[in-house]
This record gives structure tokens, sequence and C-alpha cells, in this order.
DNA sequence: CGCGCTGTTGGCCCTAGGGCCAACTCGACA
DNA sequence: TGTCGAGTTGGCCCTAGGGCCAACAGCGCG
């Protein structure tokens, strides 16, 4: 079914994919298992929900690496990392780089599973957090930009005198893209236009 | 002078407090060595602009429930860590407790010296965020319960005539509490109201 | 008991916001 | 060339916000 929560398996060693490929999926887990970083990031869809366990070192691109391939291609995928080899900097530097979980092989079940938790969580907030700000860009993508540049000016708090002096126009004009931006985003007052503005970005707060 | 950044160094070998000082104070930090957990502890001043660095294994108290007590002290204080021997799990939760970094003895002067760069930095960045949001809650402590109770209505973007419906009163003093809201807080918009109120984690978004 | 703070309310008046209808300009596009 | 969206503007009118002055009630404190 769909609802299942991913687990992307990259390692180099077929052995470790299957076993803890048998684990997981024993657990409920989709499991997708690649041998090659380059086969998991070409085919990777953020859109699955999931997370990804990477090996640390592997031949062209080792997990760090491929944990800042992910971010750089703007995935927010979490990541649990496995290491053969006990390497501290290497942990800090992927901890660091936001990862989960950084487990020693052979890896302990118990501790494998808490990290799927926890991953199972922050991707949950990841897509939520996503979701609400997709919505509130898509409402903003349909200002037209004058509406934009009034909405900016009324989210700093500016009088609509004030706005049509700026802008070169006058308050009535004003007055109406204003209302326009208000009914095509959606809210009813200025409290609630700052809020929205606040989780766009756009920073009203010039003095 | 007062300027000076102070790193706490707590470590219960004195031969590191040693070499570890020596360099530090050559680079000009002000250094206070602790030999033992407790000592730097109960002396500790989270007033004082500075980083730890804190030995992982030391009797009674080891370096992660130093880290613990630290900010369940209330206390935001960066902390480097250091470790004789190598131990992958112990690096992943004292990074995972926000540390700065994690560094194995005997450890590289460079790298020593980058973490307490970027304490430093950490270090300003808490010290800001906390002193705006102090003199936000300054401000706030001057407003009557009353008037605090308006406020939060104000922020959820609700007009005067349906706050007094709520409270029980008539629009005319909820005007009067608003305007006193506004005057206390230095504001002359609710546009920066609400701003203020979201820094002070006053939650106005109710449908 | 009188003072001061908090909370309340009324009156008066002015400014700010905003809905509705209408009209006009311009550039893009079919 | 005619239509359409975006941007403008005017008029009319009503609601919302807010300053200023005055007044009154309840409460805790010296």
């Amino acid at each position: 079914m769909d609802s299942a929560f991913t687990v992307f398996l990259v390692d180099d060693d077929a052995g470790v994919l299957k076993a803890v490929g048998r684990l997981l999926r024993a657990r409920g887990y989709d499991v997708r298992s690649f041998t090659s970083p380059q086969a998991f990031l070409v085919s990777h869809d953020a859109l699955i929900r999931g997370c990804a366990i990477l090996d640390v070192s592997m031949p062209d691109l080792d997990g760090l690496a491929l944990q800042q391939a992910l971010s750089a291609g703007g995935s927010q995928r979490s990541v649990i990392f496995l290491t053969g080899k006990d390497d501290i900097p290497t942990s800090v530097r992927a901890m660091r780089a936001g990862a989960i979980d950084f487990l020693t092989k052979p890896v302990n079940d118990t501790d494998l599973l808490a990290a799927i938790g926890r991953a199972e969580k922050e991707d949950a907030e990841h897509r939520s957090a996503n979701a609400s700000l997709g919505s509130i860009q898509a409402r903003l993508a349909m200002l037209t930009p004058r509406e934009r540049e009034v909405m900016t000016h009324v989210v700093a708090g500016r009088l609509n005198k004030q706005i049509a002096g700026d802008l070169g126009t006058v308050e009535k004009t004003v007055k109406v893209h204003r209302g326009r931006v208000m009914s095509k985003l959606g809210v009813r007052s200025v409290a609630d236009l700052v809020r929205l503005a606040e989780k766009a970005g756009i920073d009203g707060s010039r003095p």
C-alpha cells in the first residue's frame, strides 16, 4: 500500500543489504536497495515518504558526499549512517550535516529501528512544514507584482497613504490592491497577513 | 579586559589543562581551568561570554552528563568535547545534544581553534537572541492582566467589538486597553505587535 | 481614610480601512 | 483590431480604530 514508510538502503555490500532489508521488511517497511550511490541518487524521488540508510564508505561517492548531494539537490531526505570502522570525525561531520544517527556495523536491531522511528518523525515534520509553505507560496504566486509590492508595505505596518506616496500613486489605488491581496491570500485580518508573510520569509520589520 | 572570550576548561587530567590552557591563552582567550566537573558547575556563570571544553570521561559526572546539567540549568553554554578514546555512540549523543564539536586527544590545535571559533559565533547568536527575547518579555511584563488579554485577541486579528463581546465589556474599553498595549510595548502598528507576539511565543493563529 | 493603580465607560471628533459601481489606460495576445 | 488582464482613479458611504477629556468603582497599602 501507499502509506508504507520507505527505507532506501544504500550499501556496496550485498550481504548488508540483504540482512538489513530482511529485518526492515519484516517490520513492515517498504525497502529499496541500491548497491551504488549513483543508482540511488539518479532514481531518487523526494516525494516518497521515507528515509535513507547510507553506508559511509562506498566507492566513488561516500556516504557523506551522498548526503551533501541529496541536500544540494533540494531534498530533505532524513539520513541514517552505517559505518564499518570507527571514525569520530566522520560521525561528527555527519551529525552536524543533520544525520538522524550514525551507527556502527554490525548494527544492533534495536538501535536501527529506533533511528528509523526518529526518521519517520522527522520526515513527517518536514512534509507538513513543506506543505504549509507550499500552499502559502502558491497563494503568493497568484498576486500581481503590484499587489505583492503593496503587501510588503502593509506587512511593514505602513498606512495606505504612506504606501501610496512610496509607490507614487494615490490612497484609493492602494486600498484596491490591498483588498485584492487579502482576498487572494484568503486572510481576513492584517494579523493573519503578517503571520503568513512571516512564514513565507517576507521581512516587514524594517524601521 | 572584559571583552575577551572565556574558555572554561574541564578535565581531570592536569596535564591537558596545562597544555590546552597555554595554547588558548597564547591566542588571547581568557581560560579558566577546572579539574572537577562539580567545581565548574557550581561556579559557572552563564553571563560570561565563552564556551566550555569538556573531557568526556571524568569521575562522578562525565562530560555528557555535565552538558545535560548545564542545559537543565537553563544555560545555553556552547560545548566542545575532548575524548581520550574513540567512541562513536558517545560522539553521536553529544552532537545530538548540541555540542559544537567532539575532538579526540591528542587534540589538533587547528581543529580546536576552529571549534572555538564556531563556539564564539554560536555564543554571540545565543546572546543576541536572548537579549531580544528578554527585552520583549520585559515589556510584556509591564502589561496588566487585562491588557495582555486584549492583546492576544488583537493579535488573533479580532475586531474591537468582538473582543468586547468575548471579554464581556464594551468596545470603548477595549480601545483603551488596546491603545495602552501599543504604547507600553512601543509598537505603532498591529503588524509590529503581531511580530512581537510571535517572537514571544504568543499564538494568535486560532481559527 | 485617602492615594494610586486597574479597569471601566461616555462623549466628541477625526483618521484609516474598505466595499461597491464605474471608468479609463496600456500592453499583450489572438 | 478587438478583447482581456493589470493597474489606476473617482465618488459615495459605512465601519473600525483611536486620541482627548472626564468620571467612577474596587482594591490594596500606608
